[in-house]
DNA sequence: TAGATTGTTAATCGATTAACAATC
DNA sequence: TAGATTGTTAATCGATTAACAATC
């Protein structure tokens, strides 16, 4: 990579790679940016730029050849490569990480459930193996865990943050509400916050009733 | 509210408003931006600067009253306002979401829960009144709901938006990675999409191990 | 060649950061 | 008053949008 990539055009690729690996599978072979934009709605401008920090790939006049691109972008962010992860806190949330086919699907397996409950590893249901919380950093280390997902209660979440950053993860799903902790820059975490989400678009509507009492 | 406020101030007051919550119920009386800076990870300038969109409410030297802000950030956001909401899709993930307390807590009720699985509504146990797909814009639209929450697979997804939309929905939490068309402005849609999470920080991994390699 | 679409440069826009005057 | 912290203005930074030259 030649530049640094913004957080927005990241994302962004990683959308697009997301939609070319759907059209491979559908037996699309070209598209345009234009294409690419309506459906992501994003601009045409913004595909085509984000596309060629990558370096030139499309033809001009003719499109982009859909397998070439999703390889390119694969290959520049190693969005190929198969990635471990784990699941700490097993209740209705978290059970329905392990049960979740979409991973396995798009590259990424769950190798590991953990529990402080051990009545709870006893009954529960699922063909991956599941351990009580005070394994997880031994687990992660051993199994070269990399990503996982917190799924416990918010006093849980940064003790369960502190265990799996031990074991040496390297990225996590928060669904907590807990702001992780993360001085380790080699961590990154991504926040998932649906009470967040509620309060946000309850925020948006009420701007909205406001501007309509005005007119 | 004077100026038109962009999404990053609004989803930095939301997480203020989460916050001060938070130390209203613990008993703290006052706190400085830095404080609340340091806690959410934002700069104090940051802080200041967002609150005084709302127009002016600390003391000079002495910081912000925890219950005076919240409860201006509150009537500004009309952050108090019950919403009432639903559920589209009542597999794990939905149903967990049935039945998480946290809606509650927040001010939020889940009144209603819809599946096209008639023999699923059944046999779910949940005290939320549950009904059949085909009756969602009947039942938004009686109901008055104004927040939906799609946890159907993707194919569906884009059936279950118009539907909600249809009877008269206005804000839309989509676990589904289709993008929902939203033409109507009134709607407005948060997207919570797992597996672009997981490509997220695999594509940062990548990054830094690219980094890694270089030294 | 003519038509089409890319890749890139330049212009606009907006948000963040820094700095400091205002004020308790 | 002295110390502290807010609210606001100005400066910086970065991303998006627009426009077009390059090229198949």
């Amino acid at each position: 990579m030649k530049k640094e990539l913004s957080t927005p055009s990241l994302s962004r690729l990683c959308a697009i790679y997301e939609l070319l690996v759907d059209f491979e599978k559908k037996g699309i072979k070209r598209v345009s940016s234009t294409e690419l934009g309506k459906t992501l709605a994003f601009g045409s401008h913004n595909i085509r730029k984000d596309i060629s920090y990558l370096g030139e790939i499309g033809s001009y006049g003719a499109g982009y050849d859909v397998g070439k691109l999703r390889r390119h972008i694969g290959n520049a962010l190693c969005l190929t490569k198969k990635r471990p992860a784990c699941v700490v806190g097993l209740g209705r949330l978290g059970s329905a990480m392990l049960a979740y086919k979409g991973f396995e699907e798009k590259g990424y397996s769950i190798i590991a459930g953990f529990d402080s409950d051990i009545n709870l590893l006893d009954i529960i249901k699922t063909t991956v193996p599941v351990y009580p919380a005070h394994e997880i950093t031994e687990i992660v280390r051993i199994k070269k865990i990399e990503l996982g997902i917190i799924a416990v209660p918010a006093s849980a979440a940064k003790d369960a943050a502190h265990k799996l950053i031990l074991g040496g993860i390297r990225g996590i799903v928060n669904f907590s509400p807990e702001v992780i902790p993360c001085d380790d820059k080699s961590v990154h975490v991504a926040n998932i916050d649906i009470i967040k989400e509620f309060t946000m678009l309850s925020a948006l509507l009420s701007i909205d009733e406001q501007k309509n009492m005005a007119l």
